[in-house]
DNA sequence: GATGAATGAGAGTTCATTCAT
DNA sequence: GATGAATGAACTCTCATTCAT
């Protein structure tokens, strides 16, 4: 009787053990070698799951967003106020990234290989942005309907709030020393959304 | 007699000849024959100029930068109000950023080396952010002083101004199409600044 | 399952394979490729076994001597005469030198490596000649002892003796045709020998 | 006016800063623009001067025996008896390699490329120890004839006397520190010529 | 005549991928 | 299904040689 394996667990297993080790070394310079051994198992079981190394780093690049947006979807179904739904999202989201700084690392290369990578040009992939764009402009067009939020651009606004968002992550993958991003981005996000009132 | 040249202006050519391959393919996927190719030297001739691919690389990094502060330092001294310092800087930077925006991918190379490669660690190199912060936090509290912005803690504000324009570079880098950076950034600085008043 | 190959045979073959390629043009002239070729292995198989060519011609080396102290250890217990200890070895040696000269065409690699090379000063290799000066001064020290030889410095003679034996291989191997090394070689060892009674 | 050189005397020169050179890196990890450095010229000089590395050291070669010879020819004509001959070469040649042990390791590349080099191979070159071993012959004739030497074949015994003194060198040149080539190679050599008598 | 900036063939080495076991 | 030994294309870097000045 053959070993039974659920293909699909164990490719999930094998992503897990892949993306701190393209977090620690960037995409380029992560061996397959290293990431067998760190997933304890054969190179050649890699290839029995993931066509390329490509293919493996796009898989990662799907578990991870699609963690993300469960995430997202969680805080916007318990909170309701939009304030809130933003605010609670990014507090949770920088919380995490300080505890598993190292992961995040992995940042630098989804960014680089989505604009350079033809694989992660696949229309689900690089479709992130704009869905996290068309869901704040959601949020900040209820909010402002509402009376919640002041008149204002909703879509220009939701490029500005992702970009502060991210742009404090970068700061801080740079040089974690230089503060806290759970406390200093707590701050200014919660200051950057008050404005909007 | 040979040919005489000028070692500092023909390494300054050189890379310039490097930046757009660094920033198109990446640092790592960059091959210095594609750099010879573009700069029109052999191959050898890189080697003349720089002892390897990582020291041509720091190399772009510090003109990059220099050249940064330059223009930085060009807006401080002509402009006095510190909202303009701020806002006649970032205008200026957007809108070379979108008239360059191949060259400017290059930034996911410096971000990602930053981190990682030990090269760039040098003091004058992974001091770029810290400088930058400095510079701003300078100026937030001189306008606080001189009742131009309100009362605010400088040293988050200037984080969160340099993530709000890095964000949007991000964004932008990543997906052009989805909005002009002159245009969408520019509107969010200005709006942001206006916040502090 | 992978193929099961005996990792230490492997390497053996190839350091076989080797051998006749750093003595036909030298360890610098020896192109790894040329290597693989005749040992009939990719280019990137003799990496597995061997971190890097010094490391493979430290291990020619090895096998080498390993292989003469073996041939001098078996010639030291089958023969008790310490006349015919010193004589059956070079009389073996010189005929095996003889058959398979184009092999101890390395030697002179050995010899320029020896001091040039920081690899080659491991202290086991490096001792080479030392313990083969030990191993002659007993042999003639006992031989003085048991009245075989005269009255002689048995330090100086063992340092002549080795140099004479070496003397002949390095004039033989610049130009074969000139003598034959087993003959010429087993006259001029039995003459230094009888002189020393 | 053209500069007046003397060709001649300046490949001399050229020659002899290119020994030393030689002797440390050996002939394969000898750059020419060391030599070009070592001899204060610049590197298109040595090409005015020899149109290749392996003819510069070809040239090399030909100037250290041409002294070697010179060396020779002095010493016969000034000493009669032939033991003198031979012994007070040696005795010449020892203190000589001494002094200048570091230029005496350029033998590895002479040896190594007289077999190899098809440039060295050239008939008045590798005639080098032809020539030896019929001058040797002829003075050991000489000295059997007139009852100095006792009766032996004069050709084994002149290849025999040359490999003492070469396997000493060899010895020596590996292992510098385990003997004195003056002191032990005079006294091997006096008692290697005592036993012909 | 003298030079050294320029060159590119070719070296050692790496590593994603394959496939026999 | 799992494996890791084998591979060779492709990389960075070197250096003998050339030639414009």
């Amino acid at each position: 009787m053959p070993k039974i394996v659920n293909k699909t667990e164990k490719r999930e297993q094998l992503v897990q053990a892949a993306i701190p080790i393209f977090a620690k070394f960037g995409f380029r310079d992560t061996k397959m070698s290293d990431i067998a051994i760190h997933a304890d198992v054969g190179k050649g079981t890699l290839y029995e799951y993931f066509p390329s190394k490509d293919e493996l780093f796009l898989h990662a690049f799907r578990v991870w967003f699609s963690y993300f947006a469960e995430q997202m979807q969680e805080i916007m179904e318990t909170e309701k106020d939009p304030r809130r739904q933003i605010l609670s999202f990014y507090t949770q989201y920088f919380a995490t990234i300080e505890s598993y700084r190292d992961m995040y690392q992995i940042y630098f290369d989804f960014w680089s290989e989505l604009t350079r990578n033809p694989l992660l040009n696949k229309q689900d992939i690089s479709d992130v942005y704009q869905s996290l764009r068309d869901l704040f402009t959601g949020i900040l067009e209820d909010g402002i309907e509402r009376k919640i939020f002041r008149s204002m651009d909703a879509q220009v606004t939701s490029v500005a709030m992702i970009a502060m968002a991210d742009g404090l992550l970068l700061q801080w993958l740079i040089e974690p020393a230089a503060f806290s991003i759970k406390d200093l981005g707590g701050v200014a996000m919660t200051s950057y959304i008050n404005g909007l009132c």
